[in-house]
RNA sequence: AGGAAUGUAGCUCAGUUGGUUAGAGCAUCGUCUCGACAAGGCGAGGGUCGUCGGUUCGAAUCCGACCAUUCCUACCA
């Protein structure tokens, strides 16, 4: 076999897999159903989705392999808004513009562009090995998901749960669009704090000051407030105050909303383009005037100078005029919180509009309850907080949006502006009587992307119809998801399938942290520190990678910055490690913590691993290779070491089995990683050899032996299979026949499952104790920098009846690992030479120090040893010294405190007794 | 402002229901080409478990306060 090179084994495999029909749902056995969390369908692989994918992978693979009837289902959503700017941006290079080619020509350039792009994200999620079921892969504005998502709508709006109002929502005026709360992001900006004089419209040369971040908007103002227990404006309220540059008169009202300490205690008040003030316009019966196009331009509701002027011209030109007025009163610097469109980038502004909204309550009651009462298991359990948080506070869903690709609303308006809600045209006329000659017009808003997506687990199966498949896959079992997406889609999913299937849509969440670069900071094209997964997988040059970082940046300027820092962190680009290695990784940093930082040194040192599978195996089929004849004997004796590492075995399988079903990928990784390293390749590899090889063993052990090491190897690789499938795949295909049995493939193989019977104490005993007895010489000889290949008189003392019947029958094991000149057990009495020592339990091991050994090093090793034990003497006699602990501690705990005692005296005495006479010389 | 989380070796993280000599990987130091593996073997060093209190016979683990960091929600015009 040649060296282990991720790219040339993997490729293949997945193909044959896909063709097999292998990842379909078997059709017996219990259910077992994922639903993929859609992507994009024109998007592009990140981190967080490789992460997430790999999870679910492993999950899928290991319950198949269990003998589920594993359904892991695929589909992607259409991203309204993010696919219609990037078709637009497109038109735009070529100089054409949306409204050139009209609704009905532009849908169809996104569907090309569907068509175009829509296999890059199946494509790599096919090089991830990620187990998908892609033969009823399914897309949001397909027709069976549409006719889904026109049925909920109507039987919602029938039920009085869907309206349509006049609302002040987030507005994208680059995007022309409504946007939801969660798609607004605010961050932190500076700016100023303008404070203007509004005179008094009864009081000639008195004035109030109002302060604002936002001076355009005082054009559209109704109303100035402040607050009822202000002594400073009481004698003001119910009074009037004349707007500035409009001449508009407006009143002074009380209100409790208003911060007596903020600025100068007195609010502007413009109900039509501010959240909190349209709410007090409500309270206050105040005038909504909307002083906004939809592109933010100022309307004709402004006086005549301002019309026409961008929202920010018309900031300047306000203050400019209010200045020269003398009606500036100060400005200051200000921090605020600037609210800009997730995909536009601007500044987002309250606008009213007629829109469509869910009266959510309804919804939202049993689905907090659903959570509350346990039919849904958040993991971690705190992550509830956030689906709680956010539930218990839910506003109004604004379900409508100003964009051509999506869901068109099922509503038509006739001439009169009465509209009609149904499933089609034909159905609304038929349902209320509307002859031919009426004109009728759909409404031309399409729906938020995620009122589809909401409908996911059970549109994915059928639904509306009555499908064997949601019969037997729904609810799906776990949902494996970001925390971010707990309010945008899980508390959506789980609203909207309560209310329409009447049962949950899955009965975990599993919520996975944010994959970040190791520094901690977030991967965002704009800080040029993301990875693009299938870069670890493949590898990329450092001129591509810093291509790739800088191409397209929505701010050029940060373009040198950005190749700097990578050209300096990946000097070399990023080199091929392939997917296992990546995939062992996620699962390595799957644990309980928010973020997880992603360092390519942990791939690395997990392609290490993989390497050292891939030679471990290499070492197996040597040795199984060509014997069939031993491997098919039945004529076996197993030692002490084949019932060790069967042991081992089963320890292991336990403990990844029950990772896996407490969703600990991370010990899950860590049991398989240590037992395939830590036991299976440095001891029982180095264990077999000698009874594979040695004369003095006999025939029966030695197939006992390659026997075992060709079970536990194949066993070892179904345990490993679900977190490294090529690799395990490509490995298993090698073993023989005789070892792996007639089956076409690892990932139809049975799960190992724990074997109590095969759980051996004494042969764990037996090995633990032959352990000891070799790291003790091999600390001798590390120490004392005797080279490996030298051989030493290794004597033993003061050793137990067992000792003894141990050394004699495992010498022939002990010999190859330590190398010894000769082993001389020492009688009771027989005087002990001057010699290095270490211990195993009772049992003193003596290097001699003639010609080996140098005194003072010798000494400061067994100083270093006797004041280990001196400290931990000490902590116990305390503890037993206590007789508060001995009366009350349990008397299992007190006795082993008690014995450690009596082991450490003893030890000590050893050890003191040794060093007298090493500094005797 | 409200809510939440985190603080363990130089770095990144494990540490189940309180009882281990507090572990791993990476990094570091020493050493070795011994027929699976230098992407390796063997050995070693490195920690007052953020700080201070409390509960307990016993605390990295439970409780409280404080400090530090991070995130989320709502924002003060």
């Amino acid at each position: 076999m040649n060296k282990y090179t991720p790219q040339d084994i993997e490729q293949s495999w997945y193909q044959k897999w896909e063709d097999s029909k292998y990842f379909a749902p078997s059709g017996t056995g219990e259910s077992f159903s994922i639903a993929i969390p859609p992507p994009n369908v024109t998007g592009t692989l990140h981190m967080g989705h490789a992460f997430q994918h790999s999870l679910v992978d492993s999950l899928i693979r290991y319950k198949r392999m269990q003998g589920y009837n594993t359904l892991w289902q695929m589909g992607t959503d259409h991203a309204g808004i993010s696919t219609q700017m990037v078709v637009t941006e497109q038109l735009a290079a070529e100089g054409i513009k949306p409204s050139d080619l009209g609704r009905g020509a532009f849908v169809e350039k996104v569907w090309d562009w569907k068509e175009e792009s829509g296999d890059t994200i199946s494509k790599q999620l096919r090089r991830l090995g990620a187990s998908l079921h892609w033969e009823t892969e399914r897309f949001t504005m397909d027709e069976g998901l549409s006719k889904a998502v026109l049925e909920v709508f109507v039987r919602l709006y029938d039920e009085g749960l869907i309206y349509r109002g006049k609302r002040l929502v987030n507005w994208d005026p680059v995007l022309k669009t409504s946007i939801s709360d969660l798609e607004v992001v605010s961050e932190e900006e500076s700016g100023s704090l303008w404070h203007f004089r509004y005179p008094l419209a009864d009081s000639p040369g008195e004035y109030l000051v109002v302060a604002t971040t936002r001076p355009e908007t005082m054009l559209g103002d109704t109303a100035v407030a402040v607050n009822p227990n202000d002594e400073r404006y009481k004698h003001l309220v119910g009074k009037t105050a004349l707007l500035p540059l409009v001449n508009r008169a407006i009143p002074i009202i009380a209100d409790h909303y208003v911060d007596q300490e903020f600025g100068s205690g007195c609010v502007k008040i413009t109900p039509g383009h501010d959240f909190n003030d349209y709410d007090i316009g409500r309270r206050h019966d105040l005038e909504i005037i909307t002083i906004l196009n939809e592109d933010a331009s100022i309307n004709e509701n402004a006086p005549p100078k301002y019309r026409g002027m961008d929202r920010f011209e018309a900031r300047t030109a306000v203050v400019a005029d209010l200045d020269a007025l003398g009606l500036l009163d100060k400005i200051e610097d200000h921090t605020l919180a600037v609210p800009r469109g997730e995909r536009s980038g601007v500044v987002v502004e309250p606008f009213l509009s007629d829109q469509w909204f869910v009266d959510i309550k309804p919804l939202a009651d049993p689905a907090i309850k659903a959570v509350e009462e346990g039919d849904i298991e958040f993991i971690p359990k705190n992550t509830e907080n956030i689906y709680f948080a956010w539930m218990r506070n839910i506003e109004d869903w604004c379900i409508s949006r100003q964009l051509w690709w999506g869901h068109r609303i099922p509503a038509w308006y006739d001439d009169e502006g009465n509209f009609y809600v149904g499933r089609s045209e034909s159905e609304v006329r038929e349902k209320h009587d509307l002859p031919e000659d009426v004109n009728l017009e759909q409404d031309a808003d399409v729906l938020d992307t995620w009122f589809s997506s909401a409908l996911w687990t059970f549109s994915t199966l059928g639904w509306p119809d009555k499908t064997p498949e949601l019969e037997t896959f729904h609810s799906t079992d776990i949902m494996i998801t970001g925390h971010d997406i707990i309010s945008l889609w899980v508390s959506r999913m789980i609203m909207m399938t309560l209310k329409f299937i009447g049962e949950v849509p899955f009965h975990k969440v599993y919520i996975h942290g944010l994959v970040t670069d190791a520094d901690g900071q977030k991967m965002s094209k704009s800080k040029g520190n993301g990875l693009d997964p299938l870069d670890i997988v493949n590898g990329i040059s450092i001129d591509d990678l810093v291509a790739k970082r800088t191409a397209n940046l929505m701010q050029p300027r940060m373009a040198q910055k950005i190749e700097k820092a990578t050209r300096k962190e990946y000097p070399d680009g990023i080199m091929a490690f392939g997917t296992d290695p990546l995939r062992f990784t996620f699962f390595a940093i799957a644990s309980r913590t928010r973020t997880v930082r992603f360092d390519l040194k942990r791939v690395e040192g997990y392609r290490n691993f993989c390497n050292k599978l891939w030679n471990a195996a290499n070492f197996v089929m040597t040795h199984v290779e060509n014997q069939d004849e031993d491997l098919n004997s039945s004529e076996i004796q197993l030692t002490p070491v084949d019932e060790w590492i069967t042991s081992e075995f089963q320890n292991v399988t336990t403990a990844v089995c029950f990772a896996m079903e407490t969703y600990r990928f991370d010990l899950a990784a860590k049991a398989i990683y240590e037992f395939i390293w830590d036991e299976f390749c440095d001891w029982y590899l180095e264990l077999s050899k000698p009874i594979l090889n040695a004369d003095t063993i006999s025939d029966a052990q030695r197939r006992g032996t390659r026997q075992t090491l060709a079970k536990t190897m194949e066993a070892t690789l179904r345990l490993a299979h679900p977190f490294l499938p090529f690799l395990t795949e490509e490995l298993w295909q090698k073993l023989p026949e005789s070892v792996r049995g007639s089956g076409e493939t690892i990932m139809l193989q049975a799960y190992p499952a724990t074997d109590e019977t095969l759980i051996n104490q004494v042969a764990q005993d037996d090995i633990a104790w032959l352990k000891k007895v070799v790291s003790g010489v091999r600390n001798i000889r590390g120490e004392m920098d005797i080279s490996p290949a030298k051989e030493i008189p290794v004597m033993f003392a003061n050793g137990t009846n067992e000792d003894r019947e141990r050394l004699d029958r495992f010498s022939d094991l002990l010999i190859p690992l330590i190398r010894p000149e000769d082993l001389i057990w020492l009688e009771p009495g027989e005087e002990k030479p001057l010699a290095a020592t270490a211990l195993a339990d009772e049992m003193e091991i003596l290097v001699p120090m003639a010609g080996l050994i140098d005194k003072e090093a010798e000494l400061a090793r067994l100083d270093k040893e006797i004041e280990r034990k001196q400290k931990d003497r000490e902590k116990t006699e305390k503890k037993i010294g206590n007789p508060n602990f001995v009366e009350k501690a349990p008397e299992e705990v007190v006795q082993k405190e008690r014995d450690k005692l009596k082991e450490l005296d003893s030890a000590l005495e050893k050890l003191n007794q040794q060093r007298m006479s090493v500094a005797s010389i």
